[in-house]
DNA sequence: CCCATAGTCCACTAAATTTATAGACTAAGT
DNA sequence: ACTTAGTCTATAAATTTAGTGGACTATGGG
């Protein structure tokens, strides 16, 4: 399972505008997060195709979360750079189809993706920006500390 | 988060597998899954160098696991096609660095990773030819249906 | 014991996707 | 008008994924 380069880019530039005010450059999101100036652009672009961001061009322009950040989760981000947050050979789990032994593969996936989203779906801009991660996401790190330190 | 074709195939190789007397031709698992031979030969032999299966040339060879059904996860089979279960950027969560307001994204995708070992360190390739899915794994399945039908 | 055959093993190529860059264009402020 | 900064399209480079051809090896028949 992966998560690609630009779905990261995309959620340190959000997390970094929900703790900036507005309006921010790109620039300035570039430097703060270390994301090449230009691949940036196209990521606010699809951001703000997706309606999760608003700009202003000019002298003194640059980009502002469209809503609260309290009400942008990190699906919502990835959704818009990625498409659908879980899939499985370019498609969704649902749509697949399995023949003999594996038949009970497809509901594999559909619970990796119940979980992806359980993770995802819970986690806001607010969040990330205040630095307190939602309880269930903090217990889910505990566990996953323990477990290494076996 | 994208699950590769060679995850998703070699996981449907393994469960035929599991569900076959040995040995079993390679052939047999393309046509029986519906994978290109060629590929599928690529991907049986990462699962040999994982150590997961066994395997004899000639005539009357053919494929088989290397250890008991109940005691391979589709995590093991998803790390010997693909590396790492989940990796962002084409790196391990914990060994990426965020600066500024993105800081807590780090703690975010372990959290994720957890998760999505939670389903995939369960399911062993004794549930798959059992048709049984352990308990926790039906209930995020059973929990997804019912938000789907909202 | 040697040959033929079936089938695994490995190196390599082709296609697709992801990542990144370049430059022309448009809007906003001074 | 001029400068600054977002918008958009095209394309180049790099990486990953998918797929193929042919060499190699064990087995069984003669």
């Amino acid at each position: 399972m992966r998560l690609s380069a630009k779905a990261d880019y995309a959620c340190r530039a959000m997390a970094e505008l929900a703790s900036t005010s507005p309006p921010v450059k790109a620039e300035r999101l570039a430097t703060a997060q270390n994301i090449p100036l230009k691949f940036l652009e196209n990521i606010l672009l699809d951001l703000k195709h997706s309606g999760l961001v608003e700009s202003q061009r000019g002298g003194d322009g640059g980009y502002w979360l469209a809503r609260d950040a309290s009400a942008i989760t990190l699906a919502d981000v990835i959704r818009a750079v990625e498409g659908p947050l879980a899939y499985v050979r370019g498609q969704r789990p649902e749509s697949l189809d399995y023949t003999g032994a594996a038949g009970p593969l497809r509901d594999v996936w559909v619970a990796l993706r119940a979980n992806v989203r359980a993770v995802l779906e819970e986690v806001t801009l607010a969040h990330m920006s205040s630095g307190a991660l939602p309880a269930s996401v903090q217990e889910l790190i505990r566990d996953a500390e323990a477990w290494h330190s076996h």
